[in-house]
DNA sequence: TGGTTATGTGCAAACGATTGCACCAGCCAC
DNA sequence: GTGGCTGGTGCAATCGTTTGCACATAACCA
């Protein structure tokens, strides 16, 4: 009725009668922790065998078997977002070498989606979770990593320090920029400020916060304008809002690219140019940041190695026993690169110009 | 030892004795397809009893029991490629709503790493494969097909037609870009192609050369170069190689995006600007290409939907019964998307101007 | 009323692996 | 020579489902 050539799938029993002994010695000479127990020309008789007849494990009967599916879930607001693809390859680069893969999913922020989606994984059998998605208050998460079941988030983390994660020197980044800033003589700076509900909003303000006034800048809080998302929408929305309140900056601190990106063009739509008349930073340095116009300075963190942190500290939390309860947190260096959108302010009254080795880079 | 909290999970015995009822029935009960065997009121308990306990199926003994696993294998070169990660979406959009999951892997471009993907996926047991990275020659895809197991791929397709696909119209979006080029006056075009080994980089090609005669551009051998892989490099290396040459042309059709960013950046190393001394445009209309300056003319495909289609065709394939060969192959049509990467020549020896509105955007 | 036919449920055998335990050699030591 | 080890292997239970089959009970019709 079909094609002859339906090869059944080869089985433990199968290589156990090729070689005349059991299957139980044929599962234990293929498991190098177990094949100790064999003896070596047996043992090598049966890898030959599985090898010639190409058994592969069926991942089912290992799983019902075992409670483990080497399977890790992965879920992000949404994978069309170019800050998380370098994420998640990273993610996956590390899983693969340990024998693992990822099943993934998109929540769009909402929350109900990411309670939805870590039901289905969790039905699924995964080992772990790496969440990309997660809001500072989320008891849900706290709820899981409680119960055992290893959890890391990754870029973001949440406010209970019980659940592991991977994020970035946000402060650092933070300073990194504030100091260009300072060094290109601006004093008058504005931020526009992420969502305070996601940890990587609220920690670039709160170090916008903790570093503007002991360098020098205008602490004047009209200044700071907050985002509700990280796109360019909300960058253009904060820029209006800025200008409307009449407030006086020559530069502002994006909380991420997106918002810088938005903010660009609502300057330029408003007469105001970058960077001459505005210097504008991002964050993350996502990729084509560096073809705008004018290319982004911006912080660049380490994507691929955020993710490949967190899949490989993932793997080190399912593979130990369950003993050790101590969450670990890994915080990694971020870099600064400076591009054009960043310029010396043109002295404004003449009150300066001592300041700074004004690095302005020919277009 | 342990926290007292390890809720051992729910299985279908628990219900059963909740209700008191056979396993069986319960199986029966709780699966739509056969719940018709069971009286409807006891059907009733059973869907309450395990909507209580939150039973949740164990997927790995369903597997183990059904040969299937609701899991797709998604095999992208690399998913950090912004043109991929919609694509994927699409996919795990249209897989989602059916109660399948993807599982990701990425081969970089190199056929070894693909080969040994699919080994790994089919281990897992998936029930099928989407793969965004096939080359026009691959015959380990066509067996794969011809064995049984359902094959889709995406955005390019294998030469056999015997493999499913789901695709982007090249040819029409070639044409588009030409007789857009033509209204604006140019006559002399040239093209970067893309990988000849790639079913998208010989489509267009093939849609340049078809066209570009009728349409009255110079078919002169020499306005057309080949890129080795679709990146910003390969781009730059191209117009290069076109200027080099002493090639004379007033515009530029590139494969993909990706090559029109490098082929821009290498025109402008070079003295002559875009739109100003060379119209370029691009194709796939990715993320941010609307920002960079200037903003690149393309042809936006509908990558969503390529995903979403290739997800919803390949559930249908894996739930019908193996009987119809009929590979089905979807085209999906495309748009012209203006921007200011193209201009209307400028009257070159005065032999023109005839042809064409040219819609010029400002700036 | 007796024989057939539906109809609903239970039984038990798979699926393919892992793993505690029992067994049986052979070896050493007393 | 006997008792105790030890190292290598086989036995069989088990993980949680699905599903063909058997078996009741009820319903039907002549």
């Amino acid at each position: 009725m079909q094609k002859t050539s339906i090869k059944k799938r080869v089985t433990l029993k199968d290589v156990a009668n090729a070689v005349g002994v059991h299957v139980s010695t044929v599962s234990r000479a293929l498991d190098p922790r177990t094949r100790h127990l064999i003896t070596p020309e047996v043992a090598e008789q049966i890898l030959k065998a599985s090898e010639r007849l190409d058994y592969r494990q069926n991942a089912a009967a290992y799983s019902l078997k075992t409670n483990r599916t080497r399977t890790i879930g992965v879920v992000v607001p949404d994978i069309t977002n170019p800050v998380f693809p370098p994420i998640i390859r990273g993610v996956e680069d590390a899983l693969a070498s340990r024998g693992y893969v990822a099943i993934l999913g998109n929540t769009d922020g909402d929350m109900r989606r990411e309670t939805g989606l870590v039901e289905t994984f969790r039905s699924r059998g995964v080992d772990g979770l790496i969440l990309a998605s997660v809001e500072r208050e989320d008891a849900a998460v706290s709820k899981l990593a409680a119960e055992g079941l290893p959890v890391i988030t990754v870029n973001r983390r949440v406010d209970d320090s019980t659940v592991a994660s991977v994020v970035n020197d946000e402060a650092e980044g933070i300073r990194r920029v504030l100091t260009h800033l300072v060094s290109l003589g601006h004093r008058r700076v504005a931020n526009i400020a992420g969502p305070q509900s996601l940890s990587t909003g609220a920690a670039r303000y709160a170090g916008f916060e903790k570093y503007r006034g002991p360098m020098g800048l205008a602490d004047d809080p009209g200044l700071v304008v907050f985002a509700n998302a990280f796109n360019e929408a909300e960058g253009e929305r904060c820029v209006e809002e800025l200008l409307a309140s009449g407030a006086e900056f020559t530069a502002i601190v994006c909380s991420n690219d997106r918002l810088a990106v938005g903010a660009i063009a609502a300057l330029s739509r408003h007469g105001r140019r970058c960077p001459e008349d505005v210097s504008v930073t991002g964050y993350n340095d996502m990729p084509m940041v560096e073809r705008m116009q004018p290319p982004l300075t911006t912080i660049r963190i380490q994507s691929n190695k955020v993710g490949f942190e967190a899949g490989q500290l993932l793997v080190k939390m399912i593979e130990r026993p369950p003993g050790e309860y101590e969450a670990e947190h890994i915080v990694l260096p971020i870099e600064l690169i400076v591009r054009g959108s960043t310029r010396a302010i043109h002295a404004p009254n003449g009150q300066d110009g001592d300041t700074a080795k004004p690095r302005v880079r020919p277009l």
